[in-house]
DNA sequence: TCATTTACATACAATGATGTATGTTTCTTG
DNA sequence: CAAGAAACATACATCATTGTATGTAAATGA
């Protein structure tokens, strides 16, 4: 009696693409529930349900393992819904930009971001996969950005504004036992739109 | 020949209070540009030149001593150079707040904080070593905001929002390879000192 | 000055993490 | 339908960290 069915008969491909999604979900799910220090090769793999020797036959080591579960949540979280249409607002980014780093799995990328500096080896390997989250809060790299923000500096200014205000706010949030919101985020967060509402040239009126 | 100078000679309460500060001095800077994760035990005895033994006589455990050093830091920079006037505006708050939060030292808080939530056992223990830095940004704790920020819903959410922003510029910091400032650093804080002006209702003209 | 306490060092046992080496099963391919 | 390769599991040796137990030097106090 063969233990294998018919269900259970997959291609090699599909194999390895889904236990890599497991270990990478398993890594993502341990940076934000358990941080840093304790993502461990066997914490990962007691969460994803496998053994270390899976783990270790699709990345080298942790660190490997890291970057791809930030490349993973990078795509899944800023590219994935990807569209093209300039922001209509400022305010329009604000919501787009929150409901991003609101996110529960924003906190497994601050955790590697705080590693990457703690561990300059690990930082070095890291650096490609997190070095594109910056970019998500560069005006130059954003086309969605340029004919909003255009050369005001003032506006530029409170677009940088923005951006560290929302990363305070996520920190709070990573920082809070479940996770949770905090009770001024909304009010933060609107009265960010009002600013924005008097920053930005009226365009439309 | 004794071993022991005259010079050597201290009081058994010196000697404490000497070993601990330099104990607490050593898991900060640890913390700073290690990380919680390699802030351990050994690694502090390594930077404070002493035993482990020594550290177990004033402390009981790791978390023990990150709470001595959470106090630590908590009453060096915030409590420190404590004036009782009330601030004069919002702008001097704000540079008042940066001034502390840019410091190297506010790393470790935020490694800390991490911690804290990602090891409920650990984040027990540290509860009331960390509590206190909350209040730093409660509008309520602090009498020298009340009669500035009174009762306005907006200033009040400016306030807030001022708090993330320094917040986020700080973790901005805290991710940067040497701790080094970001090249916006001056734009947000002075953009945010701006708005500061435009939105407290002018007490003084 | 001597007994006691405090401050600190050394040594040890237990645990947990890492990387590697090797075994077994499952798929691919000629 | 057999090699052979890829996917995954098991086992092992090494190292780092932790808590504790015990030993020694220094300070206190009667």
């Amino acid at each position: 009696m063969r233990s294998t069915t018919a269900r259970d008969r997959r291609t090699q491909a599909d194999r390895s693409c889904e236990m890599r999604a497991r270990l990478v979900q398993a890594t993502v799910e341990s940076l934000v529930d358990s941080g840093y220090a304790r993502t461990t090769t066997v914490e990962v793999c007691r969460r994803a349900g496998v053994t270390r020797g899976a783990l270790h036959h699709h990345f080298a080591d942790l660190p490997d393992l890291l970057a791809a579960a930030m490349s993973d949540t990078y795509e899944r979280f800023f590219l994935s819904p990807a569209r093209t249409r300039p922001f209509a607002s400022l305010e329009a980014w604000i919501d787009h930009a929150w409901t991003r780093l609101r996110q529960p799995a924003f906190k497994a990328v601050i955790e590697v971001w705080l590693a990457a500096r703690n561990e300059p080896a690990l930082g070095r390997k890291l650096r490609p996969a997190i070095e594109c989250y910056k970019q998500v809060f560069s005006i130059e790299a954003s086309a969605r950005l340029t004919s909003l923000i255009g050369s005001s500096p003032e506006v530029q200014a409170f677009y940088r504004l923005a951006c560290e205000t929302l990363i305070g706010l996520a920190l709070g949030r990573a920082t809070t036992p479940g996770g949770r919101a905090l009770d001024h985020e909304s009010v933060v967060v609107d009265m960010l739109k009002g600013l924005a509402r008097r920053i930005v040239p009226q365009a439309a009126a």
